[in-house]
DNA sequence: GCTTTATTTTGAATGATTTTGGTTGTTTTT
DNA sequence: AAAAACAACCAAAATCATTCAAAATAAAGC
């Protein structure tokens, strides 16, 4: 990975952020301490951002916003820790599904050197899978133009050629009686037809994704396995009636 | 390979992603360290791009926003050529195939505002098509990292459901007798099946392209039609056994 | 046409420079 | 006081600029 990459990555975190920990840095991009510590104090020193213990934040210049930016740093970090939980999850030769979405593109970068072959409708993740080199298949058919996935009658046919051994989707919505929703019903029936592929299912969700209801039903929370986080924001009932995994 | 089809690669790259590594040009382009460095320093010269330690960037007064098409414009005159007139040649309610490639993504930045399919087996193809909101269905299979094209069984079956009114190629080496081939058997392969699905084939080939041999055929030179410039450059014989459109 | 002679391009080798990851011991936080 | 984060340093690795000879290409002459 090219330093300048790595600025990039890093400043591109803090600006949808607001602050960043050094040891997520460490993690996410693959290298050392040392090296990011070098990261940041250059950065620093271009008053590109301020260095906090553990890390860094933005140059001070923009304080008004930080509280709502305090929000979305968690947002991003969360999808990172909960990628990366799903990643430890997987075991040798696996097969698994990625369904299109932001929150499973973070598991990408934890699996190279991994033994898996990766199926995915999403293009962001066939290019990222093809960067690192990671075997991979890309469900064809119909290309869906605001969030660059494959969907509709092909890409369910398409999809019917393969058996998975795990399958790891995102959702948009998830209510304890109405089940797990997303806006298009097309998206919807490919999440259903990913779900029958498996026996092994993870929905991936940070905890902004929880109580609320959308227009196309996917399943019932019954069916699935959770990976989040702040499970202490989930209500009660849930953790009765579903299989709810807590990312630390 | 020349030096210019080199630089238009580099850049092409460059566009494609914001930075580039040496090695994975060296990898890529198949030639040595010195000539790579070369490359590098003399497009920096020109002010086409940043170089900086283990590869290069995008000139930042380029920047990110400015759109493909005028990135082009310093880049290859030749190919957007190319490219802008095949695009010329479709007619309303077209279905076409794009073949992934450098060349037939130069076709994209033409197609907004028609009202026509494609179908590609590129996954930067696909990316700009759903950027530029055009329909688009992306041929499902096997992701060939090198290229970011999908190749092999899965994607011939999928090839198979389409039926195209025209058909869009990419090709390595033309040659009069040898007809035409490229590197990799599978990516020939698909190009065979397109070719079968309609009855309007055109290949898109640079003046680089001619007179060579690579390993895979494709087909004969008398088979299909090819769009190209520098028709001077062009040994007679082929006059006579092809059909070749000059663009100016 | 063919051969010989410049010119350009390329790849390899050298040593200088930069980047990197680990180690040390110190400072900060809990 | 223990754990985490830090800065400073060092040696290994990667990348770089420079040089030079071989190879490819173009030009000139026959």
């Amino acid at each position: 990975m090219l330093t300048d990459e790595r600025h990039q990555y890093i400043l591109r975190r803090l600006n949808e952020s607001g602050v960043i920990k050094s040891v997520d840095l460490i993690e996410r991009l693959g290298c050392s301490e040392s090296t990011i510590r070098r990261d940041l104090a250059q950065l620093e020193s271009k008053g590109l951002l301020l260095r906090i213990h553990g890390g860094a934040k933005l140059n001070a210049t923009f304080g008004a916003e930080l509280t709502y930016q305090e929000k979305t740093i968690k947002n991003s970090q969360q999808k990172m820790n909960i990628g990366r939980y799903a990643v430890s999850l997987l075991e040798e030769n696996d097969v698994i599904y990625l369904d299109a979405g932001t929150t499973t593109l973070e598991m990408i970068p934890f699996l190279s050197n991994l033994s898996i072959t990766v199926v995915t409708n999403g293009i962001a993740h066939a290019s990222m899978l093809a960067e690192r080199q990671i075997d991979a298949y890309l469900v064809g058919g119909k290309l869906k133009h605001s969030t660059k996935a494959m969907v509709g009658a092909p890409s369910q046919r398409s999809l019917m050629n393969y058996q998975f051994t795990k399958v790891f989707l995102g959702v948009d919505s998830i209510d304890m009686t109405f089940g797990c929703t997303t806006p298009d019903p097309e998206e919807a029936s490919m999440k259903q037809l990913a779900i029958e592929r498996a026996s092994d299912i993870y929905f991936l969700a940070d905890d902004s994704k929880w109580n609320k209801v959308s227009f196309a039903k996917i399943c019932d929370v019954s069916d699935v396995t959770f990976i989040t986080d702040k499970i202490s924001n989930i209500h009660q009932p849930y953790l009765n009636q579903t299989t709810i995994l807590e990312v630390d």
